[in-house]
DNA sequence: AAGGCGGGGAA
DNA sequence: TTCCCAGCCTT
């Protein structure tokens, strides 16, 4: 059937050539100049690459440039990272999130520093940490495998592309691989990700400097923003805890948290108050377990994370324990947060209101 | 297939 | 506020 409207036919094979040239031909011009992008195209350092896109999973670039450069200063070979204490590693990473990132990648570090790099895309992908995104990067940018990234910029764009207002996973990975320059995979690959995070943004995409709009279904449609559709999003919980301060906001007596939210971190010792408990209740129960007495209250912080809303009440108290540095411990926000009450109320002593 | 997992940027 | 970010792992 032939279609004699100018509307853009992204599913054609003489249009995807066009769309490929057109691309990396922005993406040569335009693309971001970024720190792991350093050395030859398809031959970059396998750690660098890595690194990097451990850290930027579910994380904006600007955000971790920052924590690129801070962890190759700590950690600038794998066998660094393999010899480095956990507690070590997590303090790098500290700030940044989705802290299993960071216990995943330096138990990979320690399986890479005993049996070598992987150089294969299903080599990558059985390092823990390393999912279906990360392998097919890092074999593309650093061995030059033709593979292709599905990521949430890859997901924005194909789904404009091709006007998919709900894309499944599956879907994106196909039209990813067929869109593919086999030739140039690193490149295509970064060149999708840039168009997608620099012009063909979630809100409002600039597509007065797309390099093909002219291949876009939604852009022929008029209304770019409209794919694909948000996802449906868990509400947030609210959650209630108390938490003690035993020491100051220099030393303090920290705790190991265990479990998937936070595991790995320190922080100050604390519980949640569950249904039907009040919080006093659950201060009584943290004392006894620490042995502390003489509380104060030093007041209330909240945090959100994402899926849950906690409210902590911090009291300060006196107990028998051994304290830790602060400065040398991975804190999550939350703690730090709490631990700045201690200042606020020793300013406030001074300066009563 | 769905839900959990941090913290912050952009609109 | 809402939505999303170079996703992965567990259930």
């Amino acid at each position: 059937m032939t279609v004699f409207s100018d509307v853009p036919d992204p599913e054609e094979a003489g249009d995807r050539a066009a769309l490929r040239a057109a691309l990396l031909s922005w993406f040569d011009t335009s693309g971001r100049d970024l720190p792991w992008r350093a050395g030859m195209e398809g031959k970059r350092d396998p750690y660098r690459v890595w690194v990097s896109e451990i850290l930027l999973q579910q994380t904006q670039v600007a955000r971790g440039l920052t924590y690129y450069d801070r962890f190759l200063k700590a950690f600038p070979t794998v066998q660094a990272l393999a010899q480095a204490p956990e507690g070590d590693v997590l303090k790098a990473w500290e700030g940044c999130g989705y802290y299993a990132r960071a216990r995943n990648l330096h138990r990979a570090a320690r399986q890479v520093a005993a049996q070598g790099f992987p150089d294969s895309y299903e080599g990558w992908r059985a390092l823990p940490g390393v999912g279906p995104y990360t392998a097919a990067a890092v074999a593309s940018l650093a061995y030059g495998e033709a593979r292709a990234v599905n990521d949430g910029n890859v997901r924005r764009v194909l789904a404009r592309l091709y006007a998919q207002a709900v894309p499944s996973e599956a879907w994106v990975q196909a039209q990813a691989d067929t869109l593919l320059d086999s030739q140039r995979p690193g490149a295509w690959n970064e060149a999708l990700m840039d168009l997608g995070a620099t012009v063909c943004t979630p809100r409002s995409p600039r597509c007065g400097a797309c390099p093909v709009s002219g291949h876009c279904r939604a852009f022929a449609q008029g209304r770019p923003a409209a794919y694909p559709a948000p996802k449906v999003r868990a509400a947030v919980q609210e959650v209630q805890a108390v938490a003690v301060l035993i020491g100051d906001h220099i030393r303090a007596v920290l705790e190991r948290r265990t479990g998937s939210l936070l595991g790995g971190l320190m922080g100050l010792p604390m519980e949640v108050v569950g249904p039907g408990e009040t919080a006093e209740q659950v201060l009584h129960r943290l004392c006894e377990r620490l042995h502390a007495g003489r509380t104060v209250l030093l007041g209330q912080v909240s945090h959100t994370m994402t899926h849950r809303r906690i409210t902590l009440q911090v009291y300060a108290a006196q107990a028998a324990l051994p304290v830790q540095s602060v400065e040398d411990s991975a804190l999550s926000r939350l703690d730090h947060k709490a631990l700045d009450l201690y200042t606020r109320q020793q300013t406030s002593l001074f300066t009563p209101d």
